[in-house]
DNA sequence: CTGATTATTGATACCAAGTATCACTGGACG
DNA sequence: CGTCCAGTGATACTTGGTATCAATAATCAG
């Protein structure tokens, strides 16, 4: 992702074992490895991907710090349109996602643009405006230069 | 939704029997029923709630029909953060969804700002745009003169 | 109309993702 | 150190969706 997106970022300081004992959970060996392991990865990833890559930490427990995570707003929790949900983690406050239909790699940005469309939006809607998402597809720069097929089937 | 939304739309004539035979399948009873009970149904509605409105309809059927309307861009698939994803009939050519988390109502609308935005960022982002998706969480003005509990959880 | 051909159906079995249960374990803390 | 309770993980279960395949229904040529 271009540098300049990232303009209007204020990146956090990310620790995941923090945001669960900030939440007042235990400090554990299981928890300590999946959010090692997620700190690890450089981007998106499955909740089955994470079992995978830690044989040592039992489903049930992996599932359980994921949603922990997502609970407490260090994981951003992403519909795919087919197949398993992916995570990663937030680094920006409030932010969108653009999604690499070939590798799915996951990028994070803040346009200021969006937020005025929502307050231009929220006069014409009847209702109370809650929240919003928006996810671009992309084909990122570093598989434009690869021919592998699409990972992800994307339905706009 | 407010009228006023919908002004940049060119509404479709929706036929989605007429949507199957275009893609050169055959008319038959069951998918009838299903379109026909697709086309009843007000708003947007799972796969598993088709199954049961429609018993005499197998199951694989009732999957495969929809699966067939999503291709033929008769119908939007919606990832909605958890459960099963809902489907709801494509009025508009292209054109993002409000939900209401609380009754699960969907609603369509343009606005060509989304557009722009997507232009300007198109300068930005390392990568091709191939799409993009956007949904913004309401509560509907019906469900503000109400007071059940939310039907669908938002992290946004 | 009739029979041949082929798409479609749906019961069944299956698979994948995720959750509930619950006996056991190990952190925290007096 | 011992107690207590949060946390763990094996297991079984649920849910959402797909593959299989024999039976059935559309379609079409004659």
């Amino acid at each position: 992702m271009a540098a300049s997106l990232m303009l209007e970022t204020e990146s956090r300081g990310i620790n995941l074992s923090n945001a669960l004992e900030d939440r007042g959970l235990r400090r554990t060996g299981a928890r300590t490895a999946v959010t090692g392991r997620i700190e690890h990865l450089s981007g998106a990833f499955t909740a089955e991907q994470l079992c995978r890559d830690l044989p040592g930490v039992g489903r049930a427990t992996v599932y359980r710090t994921i949603r922990h995570l997502v609970d407490a707003g260090a994981l951003c929790k992403l519909p795919i349109l087919d197949g398993a949900p992916m995570y990663s983690i937030a680094r920006v406050e409030h932010h969108h996602h653009t999604i690499c239909s070939r590798c799915g790699a996951v990028g994070e940005f803040r346009h200021s643009t969006v937020e005025r469309v929502m307050r231009s939006l929220a006069k014409e809607i009847d209702g109370d405006i809650i929240g919003h998402r928006m996810e671009i597809f992309i084909t990122c720069g570093s598989c434009l230069n690869e021919s592998t097929t699409g990972k992800f089937s994307v339905h706009v």
